[in-house]
DNA sequence: GAACTATTTAAGTTAGTGCTTAAATACGCT
DNA sequence: AGCGTATTTAAGCACTAACTTAAATAGTTC
């Protein structure tokens, strides 16, 4: 998952990501739309595979690429995870909280009228 | 988006993030839960505020930090916007691919039986 | 096999990051 | 004001990461 996020947090790395997001691309193609070297692209791409978030397939001389759902959803669902646990506890805080209102508001009320 | 994302690449930093999320912990506090410098921590937690993801409150002598829901929302939003653009582009495309199956299914029966 | 094309790998450079130590700031207490 | 505590800021160091250039690999074509 460190992989996942890393990758990510790379804001080329994003564009790359979507421009391989729903069909596939040579990595000269993909290069060819930023303006570093086929080297630089290369390394990014490289990142990408590893933290499983594009596939790689070789036709002849090229190497195309294409978004991985896999990868993508295991951090969807990492991210997601990530929020219903805190969000759990959050719900679990609220509920506490609002018991000791109803408590205090009791308490209150027994004094006013014993 | 860019701050958010580099800094929950960082595990410490998500670590962090996950004890102040449904209460509020003083720097000290935060940083007697890790094996490095008060100082360190103190950095770890400007680079979560100035991505919006926690809070400060000044108490006294101490800082107290929480989770910032609004931050942690946004950034929540800015990867379903993520997926959910792809995910419409992958819908277009299987739609597109299915006329294209039909088509070729009506030529192949015209020449069958003309 | 030699030449050509597409791509990766290696080596080096530069900038950024996480950490430490030491000094600075901010607040409360007497 | 002066002292103690909590925390941040500054400076420096080691390590990582993104990039470049140059060389290596792999596949196609003649």
């Amino acid at each position: 998952m460190e992989a996942v996020l890393k990758a990510i947090a790379e804001p080329r790395r994003r564009e790359i990501l979507r421009l391989v997001w729903d069909r596939e691309l040579a990595a000269g193609e993909i290069a060819s739309r930023f303006d570093v070297t086929h080297a630089a692209i290369s390394q990014h791409l490289r990142v990408l595979r590893e933290a499983n978030l594009v596939r790689e397939r070789r036709d002849g001389n090229r190497r195309l690429y294409r978004a991985a759902p896999e990868g993508l959803g295991d951090l969807k669902a990492f991210l997601e995870s990530y929020w219903d646990a805190g969000l759990q506890r959050l719900k679990v805080e609220a509920e506490r909280d609002e018991r000791r209102k109803r408590a205090r508001n009791r308490a209150a009320n027994r004094r006013r009228r014993p």
